[in-house]
RNA sequence: GUGGGUGUAGCUCAGUCGGUUAGAGCGCCAGAUUGUGGCUCUGGAGGUCGCCGGUUCGAUUCCGGUCAUCCACCCCA
């Protein structure tokens, strides 16, 4: 038997019901806040992620699905979808055109991981990219909205919330922490010590016990930033506040993705095991002129769809649409009919075959239809339908004409 | 990539200290008379006990390998 690959799943109902009601009420809700549906492809440059989301990242590092294409490309399926669209926003030339781009998105992400709970190979995200707009109100929007959305959906969660300065103040931060971590080096674990050369950052994420400790006295960033970044970084927290949005200050708090600057910020839920962030994004300034645009301030984020839908509590639907079907064979062309007419207000389930009242009101029951409709002998006579509420056990004849 | 758990019916799982017909609940199918579903009752179908190999008179059971799956590390949505 031919199974799907290793972390790649189908998703069937009940789970896709809950997976196209997450895509609505996100798209619904970006559409609402100004954002335009993007779709960017699957398949891109591999280079175009080793620019982006960074060489030090283990996405790029080892994560990738990547292969050479017939035409001796260097392709790979994408690993996330900032990068995409950042593309497509720089060679459909908007970072020239000036003005403020906002574009949402949803689709499959690859990356080739040890599959877990909340972890697959191939999953889906839901993510919005906003392009042009500089001001920190924008970041409060953005999170505001994945508020809005989650709120929408009936989900909990409790947001962390960092700054990661920007080319004037990172750097400075960045050689101090070096210097510390050179200093503490032999209480860290043997990831850090590597990482303090390659992505001294990352360091601070580090949930190894032992790294966290000798982290303790570690210089943070958010007590380093420059002017600029630290009065926008206030400004957030104060419109948080302002909006009684709770949150947490998580100086820690490291995007995985080098690309951002400023504000980072993650939704994070503790219902769903060791894969927590059920949403993550912030600002990525330098990001459009680093893929060869002209400088556009953006911010962003992504949802992890498969993630949310362990959350999510769809309201019971109930019995609901018509099932039609027939006791006599010459009757079917009329339950065709009525079949088309009603489609176009409600569901509508058709058995073709000839079958008995019972087999017809069990066929019913088990389609979760609230309404049987059959035309039998008796009815046929007089230009009938026979029907049954499923729940209330009330049942009639009608005219053809007059089912409701 | 590392570590641990688990693979027995469509689903959830029991069980065999190695022995002849491998079980339960749920689900499924049929019936409880003629045109009445869900509930109940009765009956029935359905399993090469993940796969390969080893030990053994004999393996679903023990051992090794392999694959799959789950959880955690790592990484991240």
């Amino acid at each position: 038997m031919i199974q799907a690959l290793r972390g790649m799943k189908d998703i069937l109902q009940p789970q896709s019901e809950r997976f196209v009601h997450i895509v609505e009420t996100a798209s619904e809700i970006a559409a609402r806040y100004g954002y335009d549906y993007i779709e960017t492809p699957l398949l891109e440059e591999t280079a175009l992620f080793k620019r982006s989301v960074g060489e030090s990242s283990d996405i790029v590092g080892k994560e990738m699905y990547q292969f050479i294409d017939k035409g001796g490309n260097d392709v790979c399926l994408r690993p996330e979808g900032t990068a995409g669209i950042v593309r497509a926003f720089i060679q459909n030339k908007l970072d020239k055109r000036g003005g403020i781009h906002r574009f949402y998105y949803h689709g499959p992400m690859f990356r080739y991981e040890r599959p877990q709970k909340g972890r697959l190979r191939e999953f889906h995200q839901f993510g919005c990219e906003s392009f042009g707009e500089s001001s920190v109100y924008e970041d409060f929007t953005i999170i505001l909205m994945i508020k809005d959305i989650f709120d929408a959906l009936g989900i909990g969660y409790s947001i962390k919330l960092n700054s990661l300065g920007c080319p004037e103040c990172m750097p400075g931060y960045r050689e101090s922490l070096v210097r510390h971590l050179v200093d503490i080096r032999d209480g860290l674990c043997e990831d850090c010590q590597r990482r303090v050369e390659t992505n001294p950052i990352r360091v601070l994420d580090c949930k190894n016990g032992s790294c966290k400790e000798a982290l303790a006295s570690s210089p943070l960033i958010v007590e380093n930033l420059c002017e600029t970044c630290d009065a926008d970084f206030r400004r957030l927290t104060k419109m948080l506040d302002s909006h009684s949005i709770p949150y947490e200050l998580d100086p820690k708090l490291v995007r995985g993705l080098d690309y951002y600057t400023r504000t980072a910020f993650e939704f994070v839920s503790d219902e769903i095991g060791a894969q927590s962030a059920i949403a993550g994004g912030g600002r990525y300034n330098r990001l459009v002129e680093f893929l060869g645009g002209k400088p556009t301030p953006a911010v962003g984020f992504a949802l992890g769809i498969e993630r949310i839908m362990e959350l999510v509590k769809l309201p019971e639907k109930g019995r609901h649409g018509i099932y039609l079907g027939v006791m006599e064979e010459e009757a079917l062309d009329t339950i065709l009919k009525i079949a088309h007419n009603k489609r176009k207000s409600e569901r509508v389930f058709v058995e073709y075959s000839k079958r008995s009242l019972k087999a017809h009101l069990k066929a019913a029951d088990r389609l979760g239809a609230r309404v049987c409709a059959v035309i039998g002998e008796e009815e046929l006579k007089d230009s009938l339908v026979w029907i049954k509420d499923l729940e209330t056990k009330e049942e009639r004849r009608v005219g053809f004409d007059q089912l409701d």
